[in-house]
RNA sequence: GGUGCCGUGCCCAAGUGGCCCAAGGGGACGGUCUGCAAAACCGUUAUUCGCCGGUUCGAAUCCGGCCGGCACCUCCA
């Protein structure tokens, strides 16, 4: 425990303000997961980062975190919700599609999807939820919980499923600004389904009994509504009311007001005292998408050869609240930013090997710097800042490297420790999960070669046979590998195809 | 039409009333090192914050107008 405020822009107030926690000293945390129907993209990570620097903020400061992030693995439909529910579900459609050939049935595309997600998430450095619940797990209570809507005056069943009565909730619109006034006002086109009382209704629960994932339930076979899921599980691990609910902005309308909406009908208590939503991510300053060509995966990127800590960087170089330019030199740059920390990371090494007598000239420099980095942090996630002290940090420690002594090696050593606990970019906490789940496999490199080849370029440099030695290292390079002299000899490194 | 967000150097991006004649990274340029390069390290690189007015002792920061861009309005992180 600490006195450290954490502040947080509140998307319901509209204002930075502290984080409050019902307990103490313990964040009940909520965080909006994928639907599980094809590879999440970066922009659906740069939203989970958000909710992964939320959690590593809060721990260093000394909270204790219950940190539940679902995974929606039931589709929901592509369309508007049509009045014989005919509309085409999106993991039904992702089955269909040349991606889903390989796949028996839905279930199995859930599971690949949900594994690959898992995969993305460990190669980003994101720490892991404590539950990590999946909509299908928790039908039942979705269905107790829609039968507790209707008992309670709040949803209505018609022939198509059950509608929650937007009417019946007042506050309705207050997180969005969209209210009923307002929808009305609305001169979208929307599919008219005259099934519901109001064009408003959201679908609680959908009467199909061809679905490709159907439940039974007392309205008969079918499967339950988007927004329904994450009020269930939010409820079941963490409360009636929770600390801190975050998603993409995407999530503010409808499913986050819907969700409030579903969870104060049920409880009669705030569903949530603090929101917060993560900005649009553009690629190359345009919106992401397949059409354009700029949708990226994580493993697209690092089959592209990006440092997958680097990918972390980019993504959080900017700060969540505000839409963030995703370029290929944001990547480039964050790739050399990360290389500093491992060359901070590798001076400390050697330097406490050195065992060299003398003074810690870094400690309180360093401690300095980390805190200022977490203050950043504590004010509203400003990662900018936070990780400009972290550089400034790691440089200060390359820039004295020969000269470290035992004793400074050591403040840099933990400083390194906390920047990795705080921001992640330094390296993955679980080498091992990382590297088990690593999507591309490192092609075989010739090191005997390639060392062999290294003698005989340095034999070549000391007979002063420089085309020789060029020669080497030129065709070295043509393979991808990347020689750098030092005053203890030649090191090699390959080199990223970016 | 409704609801929000944004516009800072060549690029990315902090700062939201005085500590800012504006962090940090990349790039570019100069230097140290080096056979040469690369890497590393050091230094330089916005009297200025989309435009025009206003408030104020003081504005990138507040207010108004204009121009430009983005998101959501029941598939979307």
């Amino acid at each position: 425990m600490s006195d450290k405020v954490f502040r947080l822009y509140d998307t319901l107030t509209r204002r930075v303000k502290p984080v409050d926690t019902i307990e103490p000293g313990h964040l009940r945390f909520y965080s909006c997961g994928p639907t599980v129907y094809s590879y999440a993209h970066i922009g659906n990570f740069r939203s989970f980062l958000t909710a992964d620097l939320i959690v590593r903020t809060a721990k260093a400061i000394g909270w204790r975190v219950t940190w539940v992030s679902n995974i929606t693995d039931v589709g929901h439909l592509t369309q508007d919700d049509v009045a014989d529910a005919s509309g085409e579900d999106k993991m039904e459609r992702a089955l269909k599609s040349k991606e889903g050939e390989r796949f028996n049935n839905v279930w199995e595309l859930a599971e690949y999807y949900t594994d690959a997600y898992r995969a993305d998430w460990a190669q980003l450095n994101l720490s892991e939820p404590d539950i990590r619940p999946k909509a299908t797990q928790h039908v039942r209570e979705q269905i107790i919980a829609t039968q507790e809507l209707i008992d309670r005056g709040y949803a209505y069943e018609t022939p198509t499923g059950v509608y929650f009565s937007v009417e019946s909730f007042p506050s309705y619109g207050r997180l969005s600004g969209n209210t009923q006034e307002n929808l009305k006002k609305a001169v979208r086109d929307v599919v008219l389904d005259d099934n519901k009382r109001e064009q408003a209704d959201f679908a609680v629960w959908k009467k199909d009994d061809r679905h490709l994932m159907q439940w039974f339930s007392p309205y008969g076979w079918g499967f339950p509504g988007w927004h329904i899921e994450c009020s269930v599980m939010a409820r079941a691990y963490l409360g009636d009311t929770i600390d801190l609910h975050s998603g993409g902005e995407d999530n503010i309308f409808p499913h986050h007001e819907c969700e409030i909406a579903q969870s104060e009908a049920l409880t009669g208590k705030p569903f949530s005292n603090h929101w917060t939503h993560t900005r649009f991510l553009q690629v190359n300053g345009e919106k992401m998408s397949k059409s354009l060509g700029n949708f990226y995966t994580v493993r697209m990127l690092i089959e592209k050869g990006a440092d997958p800590l680097a990918i972390r960087y980019a993504l959080i170089a900017g700060s969540y609240s505000s839409p963030l330019n995703f370029t290929d030199q944001g990547l480039k740059d964050a790739m050399a930013n990360v290389e500093r920390f491992r060359r901070a990371e590798a001076v400390t090494e050697e330097g406490i090997a050195s065992a060299r007598p003398g003074d810690d000239a870094l400690g309180s420099i360093l401690e300095d710097l980390y805190q200022q980095s977490l203050g950043a942090m504590l004010n509203d996630l400003n990662t900018s800042v936070a990780l400009a002290k972290a550089l400034e940090g790691a440089r200060t420690i390359v820039r004295e490297a020969d000269a470290l002594t035992e004793s400074s090696s050591k403040s840099s050593k933990e400083f390194l420790a906390k920047i990795n606990a705080l921001l992640g970019i330094v390296r993955h906490d679980n080498p091992n999960i990382a590297k088990s789940l690593l999507v591309v496999e490192e092609e075989e490199l010739d090191v005997t070669r390639i060392e062999a080849l290294i003698v005989e370029r340095t034999e070549a440099k000391l007979s002063k046979n420089y085309t020789r030695a060029d020669e080497i290292r030129e065709s070295l390079e043509a393979e991808g590998i990347e020689l750098r002299d030092g005053p203890d000899g030649t090191q090699w490194v390959r080199k990223s195809g970016l």
